[in-house]
DNA sequence: CCTACATCCTCTAGCGACTAGAGGAGCAAG
DNA sequence: CTTGCTCCTCTAGTCGCTAGAGGATGTAGG
C-alpha cells in the first residue's frame, strides 16, 4: 500500500505539492522514479517517506543543499554522525539569532505603536519613529 | 551639506548600497534624481533621508510594497495615520508569529541535539528524528 | 598632457525555493 | 463518447537584491 501511486498522492501523502516535488526531482534532490507506459512517474513508500523527511527538513528551515547532505547520510548509515550534528547546530544557532533579532524588532515596533492618539500621519509615531531611525538602532534603550 | 552628492557618498551617508539605490529608482521606490552633465546622479539631503527611511524600514522587516505606502504617508502627512498603523501593527503580528514559530523549532532542534554518543549515523538523532516526523509536528511536546 | 585609478553608467543574469500558467495528453466514470 | 480530472513539459514570474561585463567619466599625480 503507497506503492505506485501517481505523484498526486505522493503529494497528498508527503504534504509536499505537485510542482514542488517535480521541483525536487529536476533538482536532484529526488531520484526519477519509474513511469507509466503513459509517461507518468509512479512513486513507492520509500520515495513518499524521503519526502516526508525533506518536508520536515524546509519545515524545520534547513536550505536545500543541507537537505541533500542530510539525506545522503541517511543512505549511508554507516558514517560519523559528526556532519549531521554539525548542520544541525548550525541550523539551531541561526534559529536562535533570528529569535533574538525578531525580539528586539518586537520591541521597536510595539515603541512604535504606542500611539494612542490615532490622528493624523504627521503626529503617529509610526513614521516618526521610522525617520528618525538614530535613536533606534543604538541598544540604548 | 549633503546636497548634490554622487550616488557613492549617499550610499555612504545612508547606509544603502549603490546598486540598490539604483535598483530602487529602478522599481520606482524613489524618483530619479537629476544628473550632472556626465550623466551621474544627483542626490540631496531629502534623498538621503528617504534612503535611511527606507533601509530603517527595511532593517524592521517591511516589505517594499509597504514602504512604498508608509513614505506616502510620509508625503501627505494631512492623512490618517490609520495605515501606518494597521501596517505596523501587521508587522507586528507577523514578528510575534514568527518568534512562537522560531521558538518551537529551537525546541526540536535541541531535541535532535540531545545526542550525546557522537557515533554513528545510525544512532544519530538527528536523521532519526527528522525521518520520524509524525513525533514532531503534533504539539505534544 | 598622459596615465592610473576610482567612480560612475547601463544592461543582463543569477540567487533560493518555489509557484503559476500555457498548452496538450492520458485516463476513469457515466 | 464525452466530461472532467489528473498528469505531462516548458517557460516565466516571485522577492529583494547582488554580481559582473563592458564602457564612460572624473580626479590626482608625474
Amino acid at each position: 500500500m503507497l506503492s505506485d501511486v501517481p505523484i498526486g498522492e505522493a503529494s497528498r501523502a508527503s504534504g509536499v505539492k505537485v510542482a514542488t516535488i517535480r521541483y525536487y526531482e529536476q533538482i536532484g534532490l529526488i531520484s526519477a522514479p519509474p513511469r507509466t507506459e503513459g509517461n507518468r512517474r509512479l512513486y513507492d513508500r520509500r520515495d513518499i517517506e524521503r519526502l516526508l523527511f525533506i518536508r520536515h527538513a524546509r519545515d524545520l528551515g534547513f536550505e536545500i543543499d543541507a537537505i541533500r547532505t542530510l539525506l545522503d547520510l541517511q543512505d549511508n548509515p554507516d558514517q560519523s554522525c559528526a556532519t549531521a550534528d554539525a548542520i544541525a547546530r548550525a541550523r539551531l544557532s541561526d534559529v536562535e539569532s533570528r529569535i533574538a533579532k525578531l525580539l528586539s524588532l518586537k520591541v521597536e515596533l510595539q515603541r512604535m505603536l504606542e500611539c494612542t492618539a490615532h490622528g493624523r500621519v504627521d503626529q503617529c509615531r509610526v513614521i516618526e519613529v521610522l525617520g528618525h531611525h538614530e535613536e533606534c538602532m543604538h541598544p540604548t534603550h
